[in-house]
Formats: structure tokens, sequence, C-alpha cells
DNA sequence: GCTAGCACCCAAAACGGTTTGTAAAAAACG
DNA sequence: CGTTTTTTACAAACCGTTTTGGGTGCTAGC
């Protein structure tokens, strides 16, 4: 009967060879055995799985991953999302919601989750090009990480539509224009005649889309259009600047519902709107495209969109597993129909 | 309708190899060339770049991981962050900004942050463990987590300790003590004199750190402590109970300051206050341990401390980068100092 | 007794790079 | 002109797995 000895280990974590020393056999009976992929006998293969065990053995993904060029890695990019000094501004709410269920999807299909900044900046990790596949969300216009990972034939998919090349690329689509005219015709309903529009700056598909769709929705019901931008950066520093805008002695008509695209916005009209003595919803109805935290718990609280980022996370995640696995997409390719939350800035008592 | 033909063709992603043959060199050669490693004459070197472009090489960030053994990739573990319900609810502000800027710190070190779940439950991704270096916040008691890294030799960094096992490992300590007696101190300053506690009711090191130097500092000033703990997921709503508790019929001495661990439990006290006709900060100086949003912005906003979840984040990145590359940790084993963002709730006018 | 079939295991070839050691050609030297 | 040195490029080994394609010995069938 021969015995095998304690290895003495070599530095460093131990490999299969040293399993497989340890339990007398070869390398590929140890891989086959622990999964269960050859023909292994019974008492062999629990044989190596207590010497494995014993000697503190896992193995070395990187070395798995270079078979199967696939490390189970996803990558979570998020555009609006380039300094820290703009990361807390912009909706908070959206995508720290949105980045935590991007993470427990994948956790449940067996990914883990990575969240790059911009890939395609120099200076970059490696690993920062290291994931199975991408999800972009809000691309910008013509943007250089899906021209990068498309070169390089990385999947990727992405939330919101490059504007430059819609529809070029595996994309989710967003319902900007249909979740526009909810808001828009909630306004109504609340009891709205003259609807302004409160956009972004940023080009991206989202406020260009919401645009195009208040423009139309204008026409159909014979209003003319009022819109103004505002940079999505300030956040809620522009409301005195809004409200000067829309209610200034230099305004035209003023107008009795307001649909803001971001939350920040709302919220900061809405406080200034109240240092100006425009009563919110008497006055003015009140309404944000995707809300932020300050919505909710605001005097008066403001009606938003939720636009359910878990929704979307979940799918564009399930979009970007079978594109790393080069399976066939059975999934729908938009986003979950958004919600609307009513709230005080829009119930007229 | 949706193109994606042009991705999943991923079988064609040129090699090193693919270079060699273009560029009529060896695969040696141009990996000399190209990291600039070997002697290489500057025109073949240039003659590469070139053809390495035009082929649209990149490296295998994972085949060069191999060689190292590192991907260049951090990962961080939030502990608190179990599931998606208690995602949300836990100090989003606080884990929101750690998280932001941990990813960017890693960047700027050359690396990538990876946000994990818990990589020791079943089904975990393989890539879930091929970090180099892990930073665990808030560890929990006796964490598996910990274990496992420490059991594999993975090098890891706890923002605060594992309450059962402190000291232990590589940790930065939190300075749970020192800010909670800053908080109680500026209590007794803003003019408080019978000073609650609010804790949560989680087993980490912060809730019972706190609770402890509490009362120490009770003893210390001939007080007698007054205590309510409530579960950290129920945020706001505590307000009434929490009032109740304090003010209620059967509560002894009424305090008339209040230091609140979190900063949701805060704001229900804050606003349940407000409705059973307790003036803060009149009647009640109010204080919290973790800022969150709402308490900026409430009326009366909330005197909380500033954890500065992005120094955190920074320094652990540090050490973590330290530990992954094998250097002499080199910087200070502690969170940097929290600071008090004095607001109305503590300014008796 | 010979062969086919089976169960079990292993050597070697990938995977895609980097690193090491060495050979060939060119340049410098005596 | 022979010898040494320098320059430049390459072949081979290696990183730690998985996969491929045998090979061995035993059993069953004829």
């Amino acid at each position: 009967m021969t015995r095998y000895s304690d290895q003495v280990q070599s530095s460093g974590r131990p490999t299969i060879k040293d399993v497989a020393k340890a339990a007398g056999v070869s390398p590929t009976t140890v891989s086959h055995a622990l999964n269960g992929k050859g023909v292994v006998r019974q008492e062999t293969a629990d044989r190596i799985a207590l010497v494995a065990a014993q000697i503190g053995y896992r193995p070395s993904p990187i070395a798995q991953g270079l078979q199967s060029s696939r490390l189970g890695l996803l990558a979570l990019v998020i555009r609006p999302l380039r300094s820290l000094d703009t990361f807390l501004p912009e909706g908070v709410d959206y995508f720290l919601r949105m980045a935590g269920a991007a993470s427990l999807a994948a956790m449940e299909r067996g990914y883990s989750m990575m969240l790059v900044d911009d890939p395609t900046r120099p200076g970059a990790p490696v690993s920062a090009t290291a994931a199975d596949a991408y999800i972009v969300s809000e691309p910008f216009e013509n943007d250089p990480v899906l021209t990068m990972l498309s070169e390089r034939h990385i999947p990727f998919v992405s939330v919101g539509s490059d504007p430059a090349r819609p529809g070029r690329f595996v994309e989710l689509a967003t319902r900007d224009w249909e979740e526009t005219v909810l808001a828009l015709d909630h306004l109504v309903d609340a009891g709205a005649e003259r609807i302004a529009l409160l956009t972004g700056t940023d080009e991206n598909a989202w406020n260009r889309e919401s645009e195009a769709a208040y423009r139309s929705w204008c026409e159909h019901r014979g209003q003319v259009p009022d819109i103004a931008a505002f940079p999505e950066a300030e956040g809620e520093q522009i409301g005195p600047a809004a409200i000067e805008r829309f209610f200034g002695a230099a305004s035209g008509t003023r107008p009795d519902g307001l649909f803001c695209l971001t939350g920040r916005h709302a919220a900061g009209l809405n406080a200034a709107a109240r240092e100006h003595g425009i009563r919110v919803p008497d006055d003015l109805l009140l309404a944000a495209g995707s809300g932020a935290l300050q919505n909710r718990i605001s005097r008066p609280s403001v009606t938003t969109l939720d636009l359910h980022p878990e929704g979307i996370a979940a799918r564009a995640v399930e979009v970007a597993v079978q594109l790393a696995e080069g399976i066939p997409l059975t999934v729908p390719l938009e986003v979950p129909r958004a919600t609307l939350d009513v709230r005080e800035s829009t119930i007229r008592k």
C-alpha cells in the first residue's frame, strides 16, 4: 500500500497538480473528479475530494477563465456617472436602485457585476475590459464605449439607444415617449391646462425623446409648447432660475402644469415655488419624470414616474447573460412599463 | 428588427499570434514591442503597433492575469446589503457614496471594482472569488466572508471589525466611540441636559461601540443612561413609537436631547415630534449619527455626523491595493475623522 | 483463445499571453 | 582577419486549468 505523505506546499496557493500529487493521480483525473465531467471511479473521486479539501485547494478562476474565455463577470457602465462630483447629483435614487438590482440579478444567474466608469479612457485597468458582457446605461451620442465594445466584438446591451445610432446594437428600448404622455395626460386629468416642460441639457435619448413627445403631444392638443432646459448637474439649485423663467415678468403665458424630467429639478422648483408664493398644487400642478428621494418626502410631495430601475436592471442582466453565453435572445428588448406615483403635487382638494 | 449578429461572432477575436503572423515576427517580439519590455528595434516596434491596431488586437486580460495571477480587480462586499429589500432602507446615502468613491479610487490606481453580495453563498460565480483583494464593509459577527477569505489566503481589509474577532485581520478601525462623544458633547454645548440614545438592533460594531461610548459618557457625567433600540430596517416608520417611548405617559424623565444612530430614525422622529407638539430644537435637540438625505432637507434640518464615506472608501482601496501588490502597508489603519454638520435641529435661537 | 466493449485513468495539447534562455547577425575591437 | 560585444529576434517553457485523444486492463461474447 502506497502512502502519500502530506505535500510540502510550494509557496503560494495549491494548484491542481498539488492535489494530483497528493492523491496519487493525474491532474486530468482531479479535474474530472471535481467537476463530475469524465468517468472516474466513485472511490477515487471521493478520495480526491477529500485530499483537495485537506490541502485547501480552490481552482483558479483566472485559469478557468482562460479555457472558456469567460469569467462569469458582467460590467455595468453608467454613462452619466463620470466623476464623483456628478455621481451624487444625478438621480441618485434611480442609479442606486439600478446598480443594486443589477448586482443581485447577476449573482442569481451566476455572474458578478463590475461597476465601470469608462473602459475607454486612457489608463483604464485591463480588467475593465475583462467582462463577458456589458450593460451600458444611457449611452451618449456616438458613445465611444459602444464603439469600442462593438469593435472588439464584446457583447453588450445598452439601456436606451445611442441617439446617433439607434437600433444599431442590441438595446433595451426605453419608453420615453409613452412615459411622457402618461405624465402629461395625468397633469391634464389633475386639472392643468397650460403644461410646460423642463428638461435637462445632457445629450441623451431620454431628454430628446421626451421633448419630441411633448412637442407632438402639444400639437395634438393645440397647445403652444413651452420648454426650458437646465443642466442636470445643477440639481435643486435651478429652482429660482426656473421660477423666473416660467413665472417672471419676461415670461408669456404662465403654465399651470409642469413636467420636470428629473426629480431634483422638480424638488428645487417645488421649494422655489413656495418661496415665490406659487402654491403647489393649487396654482401649479407638478410632476417629475424620474423620482428622487426628495420628491417623496418634500412638502408637498411630488408626483413622479417610477421607472422601475430594478426591472430594467433585471432585464438588462438577462440580455447580457444570454449574449455572453451566445444563446438566442428570448427577452423582450424593451424596459418594463413605468408607473405613476401620484402624490400631493397633483392632487387638488 | 434588432441587429446583433455583428456582436455574437466573437469567435474571431485576434490573438497575439495573429498579430505576429501579420507582422512577420514571433509572438515574443509582439509582446515585447507592445509592452516595451525586451529590446526591439524601434522600426519593428512601430510596425507591430500599427499592425496590431489595424487588426484590432487587444491582449486578453485573463491570459495576462494567468501569469501574475492578478486581474487588477478589487471587490467591495457591503455586508448589510443582503437583499434588494434591505438595500435601499439602510443609509442609502452612506453606501452609495462609498461604492461610488471606491469604484473611482480603484480606477485611479489601475483597478476595477466589483460589487459582490456574498462570495460564500452557494452558487456564487467563480468571479466572486477572482478579485486580487477584498474590502468588506461592516462585517457581521463571525462573518463567514472574512473566514473564507482568510482561509484562502486572499488579501482583504474590513471597514470596522468583526465584533467577535476584533484586531484579528487587517481592518480599518472606525471611530465609533470618538464620534459618539463628539455628537453628545455637541448636544450639551447646544443646551441639552438629559440626553437619550436611540440605536439600531443590528449586531454590528457601530451599534455596540456607540452604546458603550454613550454609557461611559453618561457615567462620566453622572447621568442615567436612557436607551431605546429600533430596527434599522423600519427607518422613518419608528417615529411615533419612538416618541411614545421617550415622551409617552409611561416614560420617566423626558430627554431634552437625543442622539439617533441612523439618519432615517432621526428623520422619522423629527416628523413625529412635530405632530406631537414637541418642538425641535426648542424642546428637543436632535442629532443623528449617519446622515441621510432627509436630514439635510427636512424642516427643521437635522444635525448629523458626516462619516466621509468617500474618505473611507479611498483609504480602504489604498489598503486593498497594497495588500494585493504585497507591499508593506503605509496607510493609517483607521477611517478619517468624522465631522459634524450642525443644522437647525441643534441651534436654539 | 481471440476480440470487442467497457471502465478507468492519463499524457499531451490547448487557452493567450509573458518570461527566460539562446542563436544569429551586426558592430566594435585588437 | 579573428574575436568579442552588442543588438535583435525567436524558440521554448510557463502560468493553472480544461479538453482531447488515446492507452491499459478487465470482462463478456463467440
